[in-house]
DNA sequence: CCTACATTTGCATCACTGTTGCAAAACAGT
DNA sequence: ACTGTTTTGCAACAGTGATGCAAATGTAGG
């Protein structure tokens, strides 16, 4: 009740720690955009490497984010908006990068369109990503 | 016109050697699925890891072939089909990624749908990428 | 075919991402 | 507060990708 950073742990049945609260703080703070390891890496300085792979690990299986295939070979994660649970992640939006400022962003309002796939194919989860200027970069 | 890796090579004005023609030779062979780098160090044992990287930086930016976003960090490659020139790709095909076989595919026939983006974002590119079971590993 | 110039290769090295095993520290429930 | 479970930090490792440089290879002209 007190800070939603617990309640959200709990909820999830995850052990409450510093480190978690502080990333998921980060988070909650930060949610106009994606999150890579290395940014919450040099934000929260004190907090091994490690530990923070585990807890994005964790944290994407219990359904509170959600991973972002970035074609640059690091991961980038947000926070899942809701109809996520335990094992099953319902994020059926698209995400920008922004190819001037870097920033990856879910666009909550925009969700992927059906596509009809060849015989034979059975489709589980479909990924969208678009890139171009943001806008904010716009002005 | 003998082979035509040699051709493919003189057309886009690269210099034709050795290793350029086996990766080339590689992608021939192989259209059916793309292929990482580590697939092509380990089919042409003798060429230097740091020699595939910089063909396949080559190839791409020629547009021989084009690279698919590929969530566990390793990029994958596969042949242009056409319309791809120096400088500017027009691959606008849905890639397919198997959970089974690990193999991921060109699906040439599906193309990836058009979708409105927000107020004051401004698309560039759009890939999408769909995972699931594909045609051979369903039997 | 040989020479001279430009390009490419291989090697060493580096930076970054992500994983695993294990002992010490922190947490949860009684 | 005590005990058993979970998490953390550390060390080490594997994989991807980039860069600088000297040696090797390819290309074009005669």
């Amino acid at each position: 009740m007190q800070d939603p950073t617990i309640d959200i742990l709990k909820r999830n049945n995850l052990s409450v720690t510093e480190g978690r609260r502080n990333i998921l703080q980060l988070f909650l703070n930060h949610n106009a955009s994606a999150l890579r390891h290395s940014d919450i890496e040099s934000s929260l300085h004190g907090l091994d490497r490690v530990t923070i792979y585990r807890t994005l690990q964790a944290f994407t299986e219990k359904g509170i984010i959600h991973s972002i295939p970035g074609s640059d070979g690091a991961a980038r994660y947000a926070l899942c908006k809701g109809g996520c649970e335990q094992g099953h992640h319902h994020d059926d939006h698209v995400h920008f990068v922004c190819v001037r400022c870097g920033s990856t962003q879910c666009l909550d309002d925009v969700h992927v369109p059906y596509v009809r796939m060849p015989e034979g194919f059975e489709a589980t989860k479909v990924e969208m990503v678009v890139s171009g200027i943001c806008s904010k970069c716009r002005k």
